[in-house]
DNA sequence: CTCATTTCTTAATCAAGATTAAGTTTTTTC
DNA sequence: GAAAAAACTTAATCTTGATTAAGAAATGAG
């Protein structure tokens, strides 16, 4: 059940078995069904979350109504608002599961003893979320420098896979762009 | 003059004497100007970059021929291009002084070893890259969930202070529009 | 102090993508 | 497997901010 973590793990950092153990111990999980969410926007965050399997969404509802989304996350990917799980402060994010998803969290009370016993952690985390910030600068400079169809045409190439499993509407949102403007550039037809 | 950064690394980590030491001899120093640069696009991002006194940007030229810049940096922050600098690939981005500025700079082919004998320095750059990967997802939702001008507005009552070292045009482009469309907002008066 | 460069402003025209409003297709649920 | 709900499409109109093109003001260098 929760091999994928280990797994995703030793590509950063190795530890013993006593080790992983520890890990384990200190971790939770949770199977959650589609639409069910993780956090509810005014809630505080209390915990960092591991997609073992599923795929989830992270957003935010607009003044108009609709909903904005931030982030996606899928299988060996953690998902988290780390303003308020830093701070302890409401969030203004729902993470909500796209699919029936399998998540192992580690909540934030905990996680400074868990850190202490087993430092490698903080490594693990240093090198994920040097990535994780290197992409969401890179999001960024898509945003700046790309009109929404070449967005959606780049995200399109580069993760194929992936937009079978969510919906368009969905990736129009988190593309910065609507619904009807994403099924006008597909109307293009190539 | 290395003083700024031993004073911030204790916000978040704590250091014996010999340990400062050590982190001081890993790290070279350096005066940089007004419009020089620390890294030209189509060059290898050979280090990561801390502040001790001035302003910088990161920024791309784009297709159009202008410059469109995803990052500013001041005292107390680290700058530098995590995409190239990982993967040892080249940079798209450039980075350059915006003011004259004083700089303390972690090359990459030491890096490791200094981690090794300080992991410390793992926890301190796991909260620093947590912070600096939060303040860009919130970022992100600015982008998308306000206008032009609402940005500008939120960004001049969040940071009065900085909007006296940029020129406007540079601000202009880090929120993703024209100097053109900055100075009608401002035009409006209030 | 003066010329050159950089930065900022104003205004007219234009374009990417939003909005609105149906209607259609697909998926879910009972 | 029928009804309801969710997801997608199309097209007309509208809006935010881009583009273009001057010119004005501020800053900097010698």
């Amino acid at each position: 059940m929760y091999t994928p973590l280990l797994t995703h793990l030793r590509n950063y950092i190795s530890l013993h078995e006593a080790e992983e153990k520890i890990l384990l111990s200190y971790l939770n999980f949770q199977s959650i069904k589609k639409k069910e969410h993780l956090l509810t926007e005014g809630n505080i965050c209390n915990a960092n979350h591991f997609i073992l399997k599923g795929c989830l969404r992270m957003y935010n509802n607009t003044d108009e109504g609709t909903e904005q989304i931030v982030q996606f996350a899928i299988d060996n990917w953690w998902i988290t608002d780390y303003n308020s799980l830093d701070l302890q402060k409401p969030s203004i994010f729902n993470i909500q599961a796209i699919e029936n998803s399998e998540i192992a969290f580690l909540k934030k009370d905990i996680q400074e003893e868990l850190f202490k016993k087993l430092p490698q952690l903080e490594r693990y985390f240093r090198i994920i979320l040097q990535r994780a910030f290197a992409a969401s600068i890179m999001r960024i400079q898509y945003i700046f420098n790309q009109s929404g169809e070449e967005r959606y045409r780049h995200f399109n190439s580069a993760f194929p896979d992936f937009i079978q499993r969510v919906p368009q509407y969905m990736l129009a949102s988190y593309l910065g762009f609507t619904p009807e403007f994403l099924s006008k550039i597909r109307g293009k037809k190539e």
